[in-house]
DNA sequence: TTATCCAAGATTTTT
DNA sequence: TCTTGGATAA
């Protein structure tokens, strides 16, 4: 069995009656403590329905989900919810559809189909809204979604520059409302209000959810601590876990002051401290705590491990970003040889994807597996993409994003001329892009043929639809993929057939997936991410429903499942919270690469110390720092300074390899120049 | 309406 | 360097 807890893990899972904040330092048991105190609520008599974890990833969830599932059978976790947020918001959503004036099967757009709206929308003309700004205004508005101000609210803020973006968040909403679509983050927001609004669907979801458990509370936004704190009610029966100092997405919105807003929302809240480190040698700790000090701090805390010092961190210096990959990845080589241990033990992170590049190719060059978590997502690419915007067709024809992007995909000779004035009858009358085609006033703007093509195009979905909900939904969408003629499509479009037949695997591998997913009924697997109360066993789930929950996810998420073999590790700081590593390269450790550049260029070093501090604690064993004097950026060389995080670490635990490259003195100098420069730049 | 070419801009991090 | 989008030609 597993080793026992600590007196505070123990006190953090026995701390029932008062709501609970657990600081929670990395490696110190965090999700043991949420998974062992899930299992004592059950054991103490709260039924397992009535319990709810949320987590921000899909990973988290379903890392979650399989460790309670050893602490507890199939009958006494039946009903347990363990979800993203996101997927949690879906779940109310779709169970609340009607109080919110929506109709059943809602369509869930992503970031492009938010961004190609609002392009649309400022096209026709919003008031005093430019097209270059388009970026600026759709960042607002998700600032504004994080952060629970409504279009309304919006505007009446006394910021004539937010005037612009104020109405189109408002078209935008109204628009959405129109497709009955939702987008992200409408998928916490929407929640919120409908729970403001109306008491008794609250009060419904209170009673639903009588224990609820937040992972990684310092990434909440405002909006997601408002969810929080109406679910959790007067009652405040909560637990969140949480660490100020990984926070590492308030770009996205995340409050780590939520932290300390919980002490003044809820009197009778306990704070429990976990501060033993199960995961890290203590020389890492060391040098984590000497990294992090950096920062101001609400919460004083300090990691420590039995687990013995540990070797020096190493720094390697390259003269360019080929060779360190060449050298990182040679070292690995040798070093598993040496001990005789897995690849799977190793890791490299990195701040941005696109520093994997070269590491792939030298990995693939010198036959090491390798896994990249997170790089293009499998949603990014264009067939998949393609697929799911008929399927969405198919549910909603409603939904103008999925109606623009596969109307003319495979060709169908209806171009931008014939869209345009579509679009604008569309938006005069206020109905669907769809709804448009088959209306008499339209025949009399466009050409005969077009309209012609526009009703064929229009049956081939009605019918398609009309067959979903009949007969067996998945025959038919391989029919419909035959019947446009997908295949070839791809084979035209792609750039080799070896490209065009992997494409069509992946659409057939989405299409599959869909339908485990489909057929699979709830609440225990990796496709769905929150047991839903919404129907009964054995019932499978409609498409509506799938695709919505599809969306939420990514086929890589799966694969991760999968991943657990002999491969190396890539992925980015931000994608290796949560995990450990014995051995951990953190390579690119330069000014302008972490700390990024941007993130200096707005004076945001803290949470780029984050970034680094999660980077080091995820080392069990060794941990290598690397950086380069050289770089190729946007295919041009140029010259890298050393990180000034290297600078912050402590001298005596770091050794630093090849010498001739750059002296340590030095890049201390340069590190504390940097440093300096950024005071003076701050004035 | 579609295909092709060229220029410009991108590389932070994600549900 | 690679991708994307716009302009232009067919």
């Amino acid at each position: 069995m597993s080793p026992k807890l600590n007196p505070q893990q123990l006190a953090a899972v026995k701390t029932i009656d008062h709501p609970l904040l657990v600081l929670a330092g990395a490696g110190s048991g965090k999700t043991r403590v949420i998974t062992e105190k899930i299992a004592y609520l059950v054991r103490q008599g709260t039924p397992a329905r009535h319990i709810a974890a949320v987590t921000f990833t899909n990973k988290a969830a379903r890392e979650m989900k399989s460790r309670v599932s050893k602490l507890l059978d199939d009958k006494q976790s039946r009903g347990l919810r363990v979800s993203t947020f996101h997927s949690l918001g879906l779940d109310i959503l779709r169970a609340e559809y009607k109080t919110l004036e929506y109709k059943s099967s809602i369509s869930l757009f992503d970031e492009q189909d938010r961004l190609s709206l609002l392009k649309n929308l400022v096209s026709h003309g919003i008031k005093d809204c430019e097209e270059d700004q388009i970026d600026q205004y759709n960042w607002q508005i998700g600032q504004w979604k994080n952060a629970f101000v409504t279009p309304k609210q919006a505007l009446h803020l006394p910021d004539a520059a937010l005037h612009a973006p104020a109405r189109l968040y408002e078209a935008y909403t109204r628009s959405l409302k129109a497709y009955n679509a939702v987008d992200f983050d409408d998928l916490i927001l929407l929640p919120v209000l409908l729970f403001q609004q109306h008491a008794p669907v609250l009060e419904k979801w209170q009673n639903r959810i009588r224990y609820l458990l937040v992972d990684e509370y310092q990434d909440t936004n405002i909006t997601q601590y408002q969810l929080v704190k109406l679910l959790a009610g007067n009652l405040g029966r909560f637990t969140v876990v949480g660490d100020d100092d990984q926070s590492i997405y308030a770009w996205r919105g995340a409050q780590p002051e939520n932290l300390s807003q919980l002490q003044k929302d809820f009197g009778r809240l306990q704070v429990i401290k976990l501060e033993q480190n199960y995961r890290s040698a203590g020389r890492i700790l060391k040098v984590a705590n000497h990294l992090i000090a950096n920062n101001p701090h609400t919460f004083e805390k300090k990691l420590w491990s039995e687990l013995g010092f540990g070797d020096p961190l190493r720094v390697l210096s390259h003269k360019n970003d080929i060779a360190e990959a060449k050298q990182i990845v040679a070292e690995i080589v040798h070093h598993r040889f040496k001990t005789g241990g897995s690849y799977g033990d190793y890791a490299i992170l990195y701040r941005g994807n696109h520093q994997s590049r070269l590491f792939e190719k030298e990995l693939r060059e010198n036959n090491v597996p390798y896994f990249i978590s997170g790089s293009a997502s499998f949603f990014s690419h264009a067939e998949i993409k393609d697929v799911l915007a008929y399927l969405r067709l198919l549910v909603n024809p409603g939904d103008d994003a999925a109606f623009l992007r596969v109307i003319n995909t495979p060709r169908r000779e209806i171009g931008p001329t014939t869209l345009e004035k579509l679009g604008a009858y569309a938006n005069e009358r206020h109905i669907s892009l769809f709804d448009a085609c088959s209306e008499f006033g339209l025949q009399q703007r466009i050409s005969e043929k077009s309209t012609q093509r526009l009703h064929k195009f229009c049956e081939l979905i009605t019918d398609t639809a009309r067959e979903v909900e009949t007969g067996d939904t998945f025959k038919t969408i391989h029919r419909l993929i035959d019947q446009i003629h997908y295949p070839s499509w791809l084979q035209e479009n792609s750039k080799t057939p070896a490209a065009a037949e992997r494409r069509m695997k992946n659409v057939l591998e989405l299409v599959e997936w869909l339908e485990r997913i489909a057929v699979k009924d709830g609440s225990s697997d990796d496709g769905d991410a929150g047991a839903s109360a919404t129907h009964a066993a054995g019932a499978g789930k409609s498409l509506a429903e799938v695709i919505a929950k599809v969306m939420l996810l990514d086929i890589l998420d799966r694969n991760q499942e999968e991943q657990a073999g002999d491969q190396v590790s890539l992925m980015t700081l931000h994608a290796a919270k949560g995990l450990e590593f014995p051995h951990v390269f953190m390579i690119g450790m330069e000014e302008n690469l972490l700390p990024h550049q941007n993130s200096i260029e707005t004076d945001n070093i803290e949470e780029e110390r984050r970034l680094a501090y999660v980077g080091i604690t995820r080392a069990q064993r060794t941990l290598t720092f690397s950086y380069c004097t050289h770089r190729k950026r946007y295919g041009e060389m140029s010259e890298c300074e050393p990180s000034r995080f290297l600078a912050e670490l402590p001298e005596e635990d770091l050794e630093w390899a090849n010498k001739k490259q750059l002296a340590p003195e030095e890049v201390k100098q340069r590190g504390k120049a940097n440093l300096a420069n950024l005071k003076a730049m701050l004035g």
